[in-house]
DNA sequence: TTGTATGCGTTATCAA
DNA sequence: TTGATAACGCATACAA
């Protein structure tokens, strides 16, 4: 079934058969719905590959993401899919894990398959060693490259991000404010956005001319922490002797870890520590107690992510490079800021 | 760049490069060089449109889930695609929600992109009025469709299951032989493996020869239930006046809030009552104490699945209409099996 | 308002 | 081992 069939059922041409398709102005109304009647009662949908083959697009955007799993980019990932079906396009999807390589190998395949755009989600695409960016750069002298979570400078880029600077600066200092010095701060991301909030970490408390040894920044090295292993590392640091009564992550699930120290160390959380997370996840509300944590509006940043890139391809000039939403804090049970 | 620029630049026919591009043995070792050398200084990628409108396909599968950002559908999202680009296939995801008008025109969108394939993941995808599965079998007319976690008897159709309704049983009677009496089940899903969880409940407690009242047996009316909506249904529960001694899920969040139910009610677990869960979540460890729940194999069950289809493409006509795995019980704080 | 003819970049058939 | 050429199904420029 083609369109010369319809053609053929209707007497008209396929050019005619075409422009009714494409919603053409210029079909007189009877032709149309004869038209329109046969392509129903035959079930037509046009081919299109055939239509790719013609206009180069199939309308199709390409999502990145290193993990759907990961609850985070899950999130993101749905959200995004939401939005580009909502402006008819498809999404294919690549996971590409964290590995460089993977992440080359995955961006010349949605390449390759002719995407009109990529959607890098997540901080971890963008590497401190900048040469390591130039397939994401390269990328973009053919398709428009968005970005969710990280910020890369080049002509055809896009970023859409969280201020994660300014987020985790409050919150450390809202600890700060509630009498709160000797903090802990853990993360396990050195991506952009680990980087920002780390850097929040530090001004926070250099504003506050509080002195903080460096013994009490901590990486934990893995991109999906469990709940045991982060608390192994909290009682590491406990065991050094290193004492707290703040601790700030860069995770819901770090903080969780933190949790299950407290509980087992016999500390009440919020009267003796305070524990904030990040990224309010659904876990913040499972814990005991609810967890205080950080809200990065993830819907808005793939909302605008995929309104700009819409602009973007229909080559409206004014969209933006770079766009910085702030966050939200939410504050639960392990925190009772002042 | 195209077919006809290497053509030109080796001076061999546009049929020669296909042939190289393709693979094909009838080309001398000289011409092959030659071809292979050009397509790699130019860069040159076939144009998958083209190729598309002469093969008819695309290597694509269409991958349908509810919601992308539940854990358990995100993870077999992964794993899914992981397995399809192993096989270099693309996966075209659609995040459909839980409206039957929505799914079909998801389905719809899917097929009209010529997808090689259609994967529904989730149990959510089966109703129980069966016309309601019509345009199911409908898209099977065209393309194979394979179910994760869900079955429908018909041709085209292919079936990966975890035996959920035996996990249930198997738990359920370990709560019996453990002495517990009072059942509780909880359940917020009359999908498919819904159904099976809850018959496997019945059974148990029948085989046991243990009379339970209805009121035992309650249904939380929501996909997304939050850990709060669910304790207040336990709560409410325990109001009316009813004791228990068990409390038996059909996911991890509801035990979670069982637990929180507990703690809040000053109820020892696992001493005075036990909990389990199903899926196997993160959370289960982050809870405490954390929670003996049921790992239904998902990755087994997404390999599987995508392994057949590939048997299924390549018109492999062994492969199986169903399949049906086992899960594992797994034992942490919340019970103690005797 | 409609129809004719061409190009899009492949793969595959057939002939050489 | 190679090359010429016909499909594949559509959109569109141009002609009527």
């Amino acid at each position: 079934m083609n369109i010369y069939d319809i053609s053929k059922k209707t007497g008209v041409s396929i050019a005619t058969v075409s422009r009714v398709i494409n919603g053409s102005s210029n079909v007189s109304e009877k032709t149309r719905s004869k038209v329109l009647a046969a392509i129903k009662e035959s079930g037509y949908t046009p081919n299109v590959f055939a239509r790719g083959l013609g206009l180069n697009t199939m309308k199709t955007i390409g999502i990145m993401c290193a993990d759907s799993s990961d609850p985070y980019l899950a999130r993101a990932v749905y959200y995004i899919e939401h939005g580009l079906r909502k402006n008819n396009y498809g999404s294919l999807l690549s996971c590409t894990g964290y590995d460089h390589d993977a992440k080359e190998k995955c961006m010349a395949m949605l390449l390759s398959k002719r995407v009109d755009a990529v959607i890098l989600v997540g901080s971890n695409y963008i590497e401190k060693d900048d040469c390591l960016n130039d397939y994401i750069k390269n990328a973009a002298g053919t398709v428009p490259v968005m970005l969710v979570n990280g910020v890369l400078n080049a002509p055809n880029i896009y970023s859409t991000v969280c201020d994660d600077r300014a987020a985790i600066y409050e919150v450390t200092e809202s600890f700060i404010k509630s009498g709160k010095r000797d903090l802990l701060y853990l993360y396990n991301s050195h991506s952009y956005s680990g980087m920002k909030k780390l850097e929040g970490f530090r001004s926070a408390v250099k504003d506050a001319k509080i002195q903080l040894g460096e013994e009490r920044i901590n990486y934990i090295n893995s991109y999906n922490v469990t709940v045991n292993d982060a608390k192994k590392v909290v009682s590491d640091i406990a065991a050094k002797g290193i004492k707290f009564d703040g601790v700030i992550t860069s995770d819901d699930i770090i903080a969780v870890s933190v949790l299950k120290y407290a509980r087992d160390a016999g500390i009440s959380v919020p009267d003796s520590l305070f524990v904030a997370g990040y990224n309010n996840f659904d876990i913040s509300e499972c814990c005991e107690p609810e967890l205080t944590s950080v809200d990065n509006k993830l819907e808005t940043l793939c909302h605008h992510c995929v309104s700009t890139l819409m602009d973007v391809l229909s080559d409206n000039r004014s969209a933006p490079k770079r766009m910085v939403f702030s966050a939200e804090i939410i504050e639960r049970e392990t925190t009772k800021f002042i």
